[in-house]
DNA sequence: CTGCTACTAACACGACTGTATCAGTAGACT
DNA sequence: AGTCTACTGATACAGTCGTGTTAGTAGCAG
């Protein structure tokens, strides 16, 4: 009954999400996040099982919040250049700092707790966008090495790139390593559909 | 007084330093810290002052680590390119897996609460490693726009990597695209000294 | 009305947290 | 012998943690 879906628990599950947000999963404790978003530790416990219930909750929703870059992606135009770019059009903005910077948090707490609510989150953020970086190569290079490597790089810079910005705000200068990296892939290219 | 290094202080930021790298800093409490490394609460407070005192003398000792590098790169020979590909060598050695993990947890504790006794290690971690890399390009871009440019993408894409590595564990993978990257980088340009 | 589901409220339990206090010891220096 | 420094050990306090239990309500179906 803990993974069922209700309106009430997807009013709280999105109320903890803003809250941890704000707060990291580091300081996520019953109490205080029951307090923050107007309900209780009992009602928690009903809704979510137990805390590690809630934070599977939560980070449910912050993935799918992540995915919600594919509705401006469009894998089958442009190659992967172009889609690259779309993506860290997406990354830099300012109002998905928060988003990143739990991305990261999670990312780091699955990497020493594969055990924990975070479970596989570290491997399956990396596989999933290799996989949608994949959709957008040519069906002549996706399956071969050299193609694994271009997307895992295309993805590396990607991910140190907003690093780097969500740590230090130099936009400028991080925008302008982003965006001539990714001049250096070939253009146009279009997967066949 | 908890700030001055003593004999025994050293040996137990080590021991301590060992123990975070298994356990991570997340989970890290006076009590079974102090277990595992042979001690008791009151001697760390003694010598720490504090739970935060800790967390800090092992930071220092971990950012001491990564530094260590530093012993292996000689920037003044090979140029970027050269140099990239020897930190590259330092990062995937999977015995330094254990350090890059705790790498990132300290960076994700970093962002989100650069109050706490991470500080600004985000910060200056990005900037440490620009300045390493700035000095493994020719004088004449280093301190233009261009050239900032340039090493943020080698930093990005080194960062990025070893994220993936340290998650996958494909270094086949990771390897060539690192060092396709690599390859698209001017060579054998050495700074005047 | 009955009965069922979804949800809420209040309280208690034992374990664990960081911090505090204080008496005590081994070794070196004078 | 005296004293100082570095360190140890034990115990205590107040607070928070996740979890468990139990009783209760609002709304709707029959």
């Amino acid at each position: 009954m803990t993974g069922t879906s209700s309106r009430r628990r997807d009013e709280l599950v999105e109320a903890a999400y803003a809250y941890v947000l704000e707060q990291g999963f580091a300081g996520v404790s019953l109490r205080p996040v029951a307090k923050a978003i107007g309900s209780s530790t009992g009602v928690l416990r009903f809704l979510f099982g137990s805390r590690d219930g809630l934070i599977r909750a939560v980070l449910d929703r912050a993935r799918q919040d992540e995915l919600s870059v594919l509705d401006v992606l469009d894998t089958d135009t442009g190659g992967l250049a172009v889609v690259a770019l779309r993506v860290w059009d997406w990354l830099r903005r300012p109002e998905h700092r928060p988003a990143l910077v739990l991305w990261t948090e999670s990312y780091a707490a699955a990497l020493h707790d594969p055990g924990g609510p975070w479970g596989d989150f570290a491997q399956t953020t990396v596989t999933d966008w290799l996989d949608i970086l994949g959709a957008a190569q040519p069906r002549s290079v996706r399956d071969t090495a050299p193609g694994r490597a271009q997307r895992t790089a295309v993805l590396a810079v990607l991910r140190g790139a907003f690093l780097d910005l969500i740590a230090t705000g130099d936009a400028n200068r991080v925008d302008r390593a982003v965006r001539e990296y990714i001049k250096t892939l070939p253009r146009f290219e279009h997967p066949i559909r």
